[in-house]
RNA sequence: CGGGGAAUAGCUCAGCCCGGUAGAGCACUGCCUUCGGGAGGCAGGGGCCGGAGGUUCGAAUCCUCUUUCCCCGACCA
């Protein structure tokens, strides 16, 4: 092995500390910093960009189904939450509450919460928003006639997080939440599963990201649910990202905000609710499963710009043509179609020097980076530098030089096979740190001691045990730091028996480590 | 909530032990030479040293109080 020296943009790789590469990528994507509020991080425009991708793309399949877009209050009576005790037991240690709405001077130049002004009523800053949507349904379905009712908000909520880490866990986060009524059960566990069916096809067609589908098990429940399903991506260091979550919550949230509707035969009924989010966490999903030593590398569904233009300025009579040749060129891209829309290119114009703009870019992971200078401008070429390939095998930087209107004709196709690229890489780390293990004492001797080893994820036969027998196998994995991510609904049933317990298997579960 | 740090220029930090005119690197501004793997030189701008008290002729530095953030453990999208 002589593998070529390559100069990477990033100052920490992936193997020397994972945990710093992704504190790293997202300060040089220029994605988010730290605010100065606790556990709260400002997005800046290239990751909020990102996020706005997500939601376009995402609020379009929600539309899709039929779901209706609202808005409901920040602040949540206490007394709301109050009304369903295990959804409050899940979420008390963690909420923000508001119980003064005025505050004076303290005689010392600082201010402080008026003792006059305390609320009668605390109201607690949404952690998820289940309890005040239940009360609106509450008050909008009377009748059979009026379910489905489907119902979805994207908002901001708060958790009071002990431990945070940006766009992973944050005091604050961005969401989307649906919220769904439904006559019966089986129209809403329908719900449940078309929502579980919605991420996985969005995270893996849009984020390239290759998830599981599955049933989380009991002891990972949502607080009040019934059954909670979930999408688990599998990160470069072998840990798992509950990526996003679908909950059939029954009839207990109805029973609670008082979801009534008379049905056909004029009897009464309670409806059946299912709740649904993806997040901000997403997007560190998106880092942690593309990024790379150079920096971020974004699918190009979800890039804010796909097709980057850097103009070699000179400072002197021949910029104009150089910046001529690219709004030219940046013209003919934008008027391409690629995976459904137009593509979205940028002239940077910016008076930096290009070869900053080149690793500037190249850390914030534009799939497509065009170079154009003098000598393009004569040629007719244009130097272009694919992100998802950015050396070639002596570790030189990978630009090839094609004549402009080959380049354009290709642009569409391009954008197509890194977007597919990204995802058949991911799929297969992914698929390479899956091992199926037929006993514990296997399971254990593969993690054990292993804190900083890239290990993935067991395959194992599980017999669902509940109650203490479940207890007995969670404190079992909690000494190896593992958790039980879902059962994959796409894995056929089993054969063998249980490494937990040795009863006959009714499903296969991944086991690992998670975030 | 337990255990560690830290707070000084836009950023990363030094200075503190041993009190005496506020420092470096990067970033930023200007000029010159460069320019397709992140350039170099010269000259500049920029600070209530987290906040409040105290000790002292004099405090970034010593003392007291306070606020906030970060990291490591139990909870979570």
């Amino acid at each position: 092995m002589n593998a070529p020296k390559i100069k990477h943009a990033l100052p920490v790789s992936r193997a020397a500390n994972f945990a710093v590469w992704y504190q790293e990528v997202i300060a040089a994507a220029d994605m988010a910093e730290e605010s100065g509020v606790r556990g709260c991080m400002v997005i800046r425009p290239w990751g909020f960009g990102i996020w706005e991708r997500i939601q376009a793309l995402m609020d379009a399949r929600i539309k899709a189904a039929g779901v209706e877009n609202c808005y409901f209050p920040l602040f949540i009576p206490l007394s709301y939450f109050a009304k369903e005790a295990e959804h409050v037991d899940g979420f008390a240690k963690e909420m923000a509450v508001v119980t003064h709405h005025r505050l004076i001077g303290d005689g010392k130049g600082g201010l402080t919460p008026d003792p006059d002004a305390r609320l009668e009523e605390p109201l607690i800053v949404r952690p998820t928003s289940e309890t005040v949507i239940g009360a609106a349904m509450s008050r909008w379905i009377q009748s059979w006639r009026d379910l489905p009712m489907l119902t979805n908000q994207w908002a901001n909520v708060v958790r009071w997080e002990m431990r945070t880490r940006m766009f992973l866990r944050t005091s604050e986060f961005l969401w989307q939440e649906g919220h769904t009524a439904h006559a019966d059960e089986g129209d809403a566990r329908a719900e449940t599963m078309r929502a579980l069916e919605m991420y996985r096809e969005f995270a893996e067609t849009v984020l390239a990201m290759p998830v599981f589908a599955g049933e989380k098990p009991e002891n990972e429940r949502f607080p009040g649910a019934v059954a909670t399903y979930s999408i688990e991506a599998m990160m470069q260091d072998g840990k798992a990202l509950q990526a996003g979550t679908s909950h059939y919550l029954g009839t207990g949230f109805a029973e609670s905000m008082n979801i009534r509707y008379q049905d056909k035969e004029g009897g009464h009924a309670l409806a059946h609710t299912t709740s649904w989010g993806v997040s901000t966490r997403l997007i560190g999903g998106v880092i942690m499963t593309h990024g790379d030593d150079d920096g971020l590398q974004l699918p190009p569904a979800i890039a804010p710009q796909q097709v980057v233009i850097i103009p070699m300025l000179r400072d002197d009579d021949g910029d104009a043509a150089v910046l001529d040749y690219a709004k030219v060129l940046a013209g003919e891209v934008k008027a391409l179609t690629a995976l459904g829309e137009p593509v979205r290119v940028l002239v940077d114009t910016k008076a930096t020097k290009a070869q900053t703009k080149r690793w500037d870019y190249v850390k914030k992971g534009a799939p497509i980076i065009v170079e154009v200078g003098p000598r393009d401008v004569a040629s007719g070429n244009v130097a272009v530098i694919r992100r998802d390939a950015l050396y070639k095998d002596d570790g030189k930087l990978n630009s090839s030089i094609l004549p402009r209107t080959d380049f354009v004709g290709q642009v569409p196709a391009l954008l197509e096979s890194i977007q597919s690229n990204l995802f058949t890489e991911a799929a297969a780390r992914r698929d390479a740190a899956i091992v199926p293990m037929a006993d514990w004492k296997d399971v254990a001797a593969y993690f054990k001691g292993s804190e900083d080893a890239i290990k993935g994820w067991a395959q194992v036969n599980w017999a669902r045990p509940t109650g203490a027998a479940l207890d007995a196998v969670v404190e079992k994995l909690k000494t190896l730091k593992l958790t039980i991510r879902n059962a994959p609904l796409d894995y056929p049933t089993p054969s063998g028996s249980c490494v937990f317990t040795g009863s006959p298997a009714v499903e296969t579960i991944l086991i690992g480590r998670s975030y």
